[in-house]
DNA sequence: TGTTAACCGAGACGGTACGTCACGTCTTCGA
DNA sequence: TCGAAGACGTGACGTACCGTCTCGGTTAACA
């Protein structure tokens, strides 16, 4: 509806010949070795033109990154089918693979460094995760509702007590992502934040 | 008696100044825009004198900043009041109040995502927090025989769940590193890893 | 109408600049001491913008060189008063006093020895002389028609016996390069390649 | 008698190394990209043994070349078989031949560039270049005597004549160094000063 | 004959310059 | 008239050597 627009000169063949020149070279290359000056190369065009569109390599690589999570774009909902410790699991699990994922891990591990020291790449960053986040609030939420999850539990901190020491071992390497760990770390944090003892239950 | 053998011939004078310039350099600037030339220059020292004794400006940085931490060597035990949940809101807050600082900020980020990056440096850096994660380790521990965490608690899954959402908050600048952040982390990883119910108790 | 081509990219005010640094500073540390990095900083110039079209530093000191003398460009015909012994006096003897000249000295001596060691840059010195070789064969051309000089000589060898004790006394500094010193040179390739006897001397 | 004197501590195997391993460098890679410190390497010497008896690579290498030519030191007479122009056509081949020797080239060029450079240098080297030139000096006497070259000629610029344009072209590698090319020269140079006309010529 | 000082190898040191790479800006030229 | 092509000034890279300066370990003169 609106974000195609650009600028009407913009060469839209410019611009996709530089994200996937920049995603491939990420992958091949690794972050830190990428220069713009050799994805101008790999894409076909001056570097003017990258510079005259993005800000930084940073800029660059999180469109790219964006591009490709922008295919499945409209289905932000996550799986809800009332159980929430089984459906967490298979959140988690799949997030964990995603990590493991070799291409994945050099596009989002140079990405995270950059959005680590770039505060206004970090802001571009946060309103693009904004909305999955909020999708993983919901999920919660229901589980609240389901009686699965204490109904005080503060949510922001629960999605960071599951998802942060993923995001720990993997970007430091500090341990093995597996599907045991992404269960034990759903368990941990039910277990934490615990419905009421339901009356039912006598 | 071993650590400061080194070699014999090297200039502890030159490797103070050098660790020196280049913590000095990353607080000042931030450690992207740190380069070798800039510490070899403050320092008063030819570059070759780094690259002879470290590979890399990630290297240099790790060491400057283990230097700091070689001060308070010795006396690694962390506080044992006997109030396990007591006990570890002191360390976390002071782990979030670390953070705080804008001087640590720009060394152990940098140092941070350049480990990230670096396996060969990830596992120096390993080694360097060993120490510490056996101290915090232990005080689990005691505090299990305390009676005060479940026995079958996974340590490393309980250090990690307690400290991963604070260093994730830090690093992608996510939320704030509040006392009660903190002690809400605390709460809510005691509260996953529950003692059994004391018969004692009634 | 053809030299001044180049590269329609290139900037002709970074390459004066670049020319005219290497000549000044030449001159006044000696051709040794005189670095790369010098020539750009003084020329107020990437050192990249003298790598891009120069292959060394001989190189550019040579087009340095050759810059110079190419204000005097069109007129290379020698004097030819018709008294060869007087012409290849004033011609020797001008050649002695550019020799003495420290400017010229510093210059050109630095390009010899470059030229000694790199036969590129002597294939490109040998084409920069070939037109004053031809001027000078002339002139002894037109000598032999006058009946001053064997019709028999072999002109090169005599330009070398003229040309190269000069060089030699200037290049390892043996001996004093006086007016007197050339006119005896002269005297002596002149006795060296007699004219027939002449009929009509009788 | 007294060069081998010398200082009672030198180590005289360090001095034979490093002047061995100077001359097979300059032979291997070329004057220019000899360095002291492969020198030292070579020589299994340190760098310090070499600074403290020599003051330059050019030092270094001039002494390596006058130790070759140590061997057949005592015999400098020039032939003299009572035929100038034969002597002097063997002499000047020989050395045009020398000139041809790719080891001997190297090592001269090198050293001759050097020279020019520096006086000091320059100093040492007509020191041992001296005793050749008297000897040549002595030939040409003797051609005097013998009524084969002008009793006035100036045995310096004769001299000079005969081996400035060899030298120049080999320097500059302007022409071919044939043995033909030397009896030109002495044919030439014998022209320029002829012996007076004998009166018992008739 | 034992002492001791110069010389030795080794190589770290503060430096300078190398030649290359990439930065981000600016200019030219062809489609 | 836009964009590819790429030259430009800048600055850092990592390497090679410079000439100086310790280090211990021989080693040879002399005490």
């Amino acid at each position: 509806m609106s974000s195609p627009q650009r600028s009407s000169r913009r060469s839209e063949r410019s611009r996709r010949a530089i994200l996937d020149a920049a995603r491939e070279l990420v992958v091949e290359l690794g972050y830190a070795k990428v220069s713009i000056e050799a994805i101008a190369t790999r894409a076909g065009v001056g570097k003017q033109t990258i510079y005259r569109w993005w800000p930084s390599k940073g800029a660059v690589v999180f469109e790219a990154v964006r591009a490709l999570s922008e295919n499945t774009d409209g289905e932000l909902a996550l799986p809800d089918t009332g159980d929430l410790e089984a459906d967490l699991k298979l959140v988690l699990r799949a997030t964990a693979a995603e990590f493991a994922d070799p291409a994945f891990d050099a596009l989002i591990r140079g990405l995270t460094t950059e959005v680590a020291h770039d505060p206004e790449l970090a802001a571009a960053y946060a309103e693009h995760t904004a909305r999955l986040e909020e999708a993983k609030r919901q999920r919660l939420r229901s589980g609240q509702r389901a009686g699965q999850l204490s109904p005080d539990a503060d949510l922001d901190v629960a999605l960071e007590l599951l998802y942060a020491p993923l995001f720990h071992r993997w970007l430091l390497r500090t341990g093995p992502l597996t599907a045991d760990y992404a269960d034990t770390l759903v368990e941990a944090v039910l277990r934490a934040f615990p419905p009421p003892a339901s009356v039912t239950a006598s």
